[in-house]
DNA sequence: TCGCCCTATATAAGG
DNA sequence: TATAGGGCGA
């Protein structure tokens, strides 16, 4: 049982990389004890006996599993998702490829466990990555079971959870159950602090840098204390591990909890209490984790401490879904690895495979399986449909960005007009620098699109500012709320005074607020600041003593109205007052929803929505990350070249293991696709005000070509098959004999004389005409280029082949430096 | 304390 | 190219 006790803290044992995986996987691998048969069904209805349940769903359930088949919520249910919700003992591992029914699955199972009487609602413990995702599941549980759902108060994100079970043991690791959930910016401001106070160069060592690290230690479950010796170089000159520690005393002396904390925590509970996790052993009969391919080694371990001997059956009654195939988190903490090897890690496991598709075509299918086959690490799943045939993927080359959010308006017009709704169609995009050309383009258009994700309403500066009056109001000594609001609205409080108020608050030992109120006995603070001071300190008392009887919403109006900060907004200038004010009232309403201050405040810590409204009118544009998990009849994907999709930041500094989750996340992409899935790559793309030459993307030569169908204009990034080797192979498949670029201006463009039609525009691709032709042309005569010779690109200059693969040419750029281009690019210099 | 200018920086983003 | 944040002068 203290297996993950003896992990967390041996030194030896952790080192976060891929080593330290394997090594864990050693260590809990030879760990197991007890045998993995499985409990027989009769506890199971012993317990039931005790609930109310339907007689018939009663009867049905006692029979042996195959009469299961009559419980009525298990009609529709292919055979494998039967198994999954009937497999109720012991460790599963439902593997669920994209579309093949995972909600289904398992929110009948909860169902099934609920109605059959296997576990009450407070005896599941039900963990998701959103708000979203969790709200999904209860909601389709509750439509299974009714009433009863609302008793799963075990049902949630792993960050909800964990703070409940924070607050209710808190002072075990030295926080009071009021503790208050700090976000990103503050952690980051108090990183800043930590950084200043230790006398480093905040220019060098920044707050973002730091708390990045922090996220990276609390993600793999590092406490100061079993963070690796040797990180402590990773940062401020060898103070990363002080600074750490120094950052945990703030917090605490803050009272305050980041959101690594609240899994680091309760590692901390479970090791050093292991009555309390008895307790928690007693209570979850039966844990579901979603998504369980997204999980960091904190959340892993938290999984492990209280899977282990729940029930009192080895490995526990754990079902874990997800797909190894849709991992994309990896750059957040999050390790395939742990779903690779659940069956390691869980003797006995059953694995169950959902793998027949309810959602794409078979094209579509064949296309997303021959992608991700390229990838070495993962369970293998083969993918199937019904819906034999379907549309072809269609893959077009463009010119620049700007030709392919014009071509994608077109198609999407094109298809609206056949009375498809525009909201079937989604564009998908790499990295949100990529929508802007769409959304330029669907403007012109007139095409009203919705765009997913972006910044969220908990994030935005006058909801942080509000929240931070009732964090204070709430928790006096929550004094990074008091810095961001002391002088906010301006009240003279400013630098020098707030400087002030810090070394004598530092000195006292006490909140920022307290040391306030002593200071004013003094005569240390005068004028503007001393009076601003004291209104401030008055308010804060009065709207404490009324916090109780008005409710949150009562308070927060009266707090930002008689601070002077819904004013303040009101008198801005700012062209984005009236949204601020919108918000501030939306945030008021919001808190009416809840009954108390503290349920308000620990919703919206850990609740930041994306509120996409769907009103059937409108095209989605959003990154293939927010797309996980969503369908579409149509779907975009542009931007296929390689450095964007591969990203190239994500293969340098990861190298394959990021290769395959970016190939991953191809594969998320094309599974979106119900009917119609459209990829498009650019020969150019301005990065940061650049012109770079693209090459397409590795993942359209992988695409199978007999599901393929392209839609380039003739030769635009091709040439005849018989005169130069192709540098995709889908060059040969839209041979076309158009020779209509044998003309003066294409000879003329070959020399890369300016084209005739004078000086381009200074947002044109450098010399736009000639190029484009270029890519256009065949050029014959091009194609006897040899390593070593000199050759001229028209943006990159001068430079020596270093290599020839096919048509991509490395070159060594006098200039430019090394670049792999197009063979067409080039020109041979004598 | 405010506001302007300069410069550094630049995937993806959950709680 | 666009933006955000820090520095510095008024």
């Amino acid at each position: 049982m203290v297996y993950a006790a003896n992990h967390l803290t041996t030194q030896k044992q952790i080192s976060w990389n891929q080593a330290g995986s394997a090594v864990s996987r050693e260590t809990l691998g030879n760990r197991r004890h007890g045998n993995s048969g499985r409990p027989t069904a009769v506890r199971g209805i012993d317990r039931r006996m005790s609930e109310k349940i339907p007689l018939s769903a009663r009867a049905a359930a006692s029979r042996a599993p195959t009469s299961d088949a009559n419980l009525p919520y298990l009609a529709g249910l292919n055979p494998p998702q039967r198994e999954a919700v009937l497999t109720t003992e012991g460790p599963v591992l439902m593997l669920a490829g994209a579309g093949t029914g995972k909600t289904r699955a398992l929110t009948t199972r909860l169902a099934h466990l609920l109605i059959t009487g296997h576990a009450h609602p407070g005896q599941i413990l039900a963990v998701t990555f959103t708000n979203k995702a969790a709200r999904e599941m209860k909601d389709r549980v509750g439509a299974l079971v009714g009433e009863r759902v609302e008793g799963m108060r075990w049902l949630g994100t792993f960050h909800s959870i964990a703070a409940q079970i924070l607050r209710m043991n808190a002072e075990l690791v030295g926080l009071k159950p009021s503790f208050t959930i700090i976000d990103t910016d503050d952690q980051i401001r108090l990183c800043k602090q930590v950084i200043g106070a230790a006398g480093l160069d905040e220019k060098r060592w920044t707050g973002r840098g730091f708390a990045g690290l922090l996220d990276h230690w609390k993600n793999s479950g590092l406490t100061p204390d079993t963070v690796p010796s040797e990180d402590a170089h990773r940062f401020g000159n060898g103070k990363a591990i002080d600074l750490y520690k120094e950052y945990q005393a703030r917090l605490q002396t803050l009272n305050a909890a980041d959101f690594g904390d609240l899994l680091v925590h309760n590692l901390t509970i479970f090791q050093h209490h292991p009555d309390v996790l008895a307790g928690f052993h007693r209570r979850f009969r039966y844990i579901l984790v979603d998504e369980y391919q997204d999980t960091n080694v904190a959340q892993y371990l938290w999984l492990r401490l209280l899977a282990r001997e729940a029930d009192h059956s080895p490995g526990g009654n754990i079902c874990v879904v997800g797909d190894d195939d849709q991992s994309i988190y990896g750059w957040r903490g999050a390790e395939v690895e742990n779903i690779l090897r659940f069956e390691k890690d869980f003797p006995g496991a059953k694995v169950i495979r959902l793998e027949q598709n309810y959602r794409s075509t078979e094209a579509i299918l064949a296309a997303a399986s021959a992608i991700i086959d390229n990838n070495e690490d993962r369970l293998g799943k083969t993918l199937w449909t019904e819906k034999k045939g379907g549309a072809p993927i269609s893959l077009r080359g463009v010119w620049d960005a700007d030709e392919e959010a014009r071509t994608v308006t077109d198609d999407i017009e094109s298809e609206q007009s056949k009375g498809r709704p525009l909201s079937e169609m989604a564009v998908l995009v790499r990295a949100s620098f990529q929508m802007r050309a769409f959304e330029e383009r669907f403007n012109t258009a007139g095409l009203p699109y919705q765009v997913v994700g972006g910044p969220r309403f908990y994030e935005r500066e006058e909801t942080r500012d509000a929240l931070a009056y009732l964090r204070l109001v709430r928790n006096p000594e929550d004094d990074l709320s008091f810095t961001r609001i002391i002088n906010k609205p301006r009240r003279g409080f400013g630098e020098k005074a707030l400087q002030t108020l810090t070394i004598a608050a530092r000195s006292m030992g006490t909140s920022l607020a307290e040391a306030g109120r002593r200071l004013l006995e003094t005569a240390d603070l005068k004028g503007k600041a001393r009076t601003s001071l004291v209104k401030f300190l008055d308010d804060l008392t009065l709207w404490r003593s009324e916090a109780q009887d008005l409710g949150p919403m009562a308070l927060a109006e009266k707090v930002l109205e008689e601070s002077g900060y819904t004013d303040f907004w009101r008198q801005s200038k700012s062209i984005q007052s009236a949204s601020k004010l919108d918000n501030l009232k939306e945030l008021v309403a919001a808190a009416g929803e809840f009954d108390t201050l503290e349920g308000y405040l620990d919703h919206v810590s850990l609740v930041a929505e994306r509120t996409a409204a769907d009103d059937g009118g409108q095209v989605w544009l959003m990154t293939l990350h927010a797309a996980k998990g969503l369908e579409f009849p149509i779907v975009f994907l542009p931007g296929w070249e390689e450095e964007i999709f591969p990203s190239g930041r994500s293969l340098e500094e990861s190298g394959k293991t990021g290769l395959e989750e970016e190939r991953r996340l191809a594969y998320v992409g094309v599974t979106r696709a119900e009917q119609s899935c459209r990829i498009s790559f650019a020969a150019n793309r301005q990065v940061y005000g650049r012109w770079h030459s693209a090459l397409p993307s590795r993942f359209i030569d992988e695409l199978p070509e007999d599901y393929v169908d392209v839609v380039s204009q003739p030769g635009l990034y091709g040439a005849k098959a018989d005169e130069m080797p192709a540098f995709s192979r889908f060059d040969a498949a839209h041979l076309n004999a158009s020779d209509g670029y044998n003309t003066p201006g294409w000879r003329r463009a070959q020399r890369g004389e300016p084209s005739s039609s004078g000086r381009r525009a200074r947002n044109e691709p450098p010399m736009i005409e000639a190029s484009a032709k270029l890519v256009a042309s065949t050029a014959p005569g091009q194609t006897d280029i040899a390593t070593g010779e000199r050759v001229f690109h028209q943006k990159f200059g001068y430079g020596h082949v270093q290599h020839i693969d096919g048509n991509k040419v490395e070159v060594d750029f006098e200039k430019a430096g090394n670049k792999k281009v197009i063979a067409t690019f080039l020109e041979k210099v004598s």
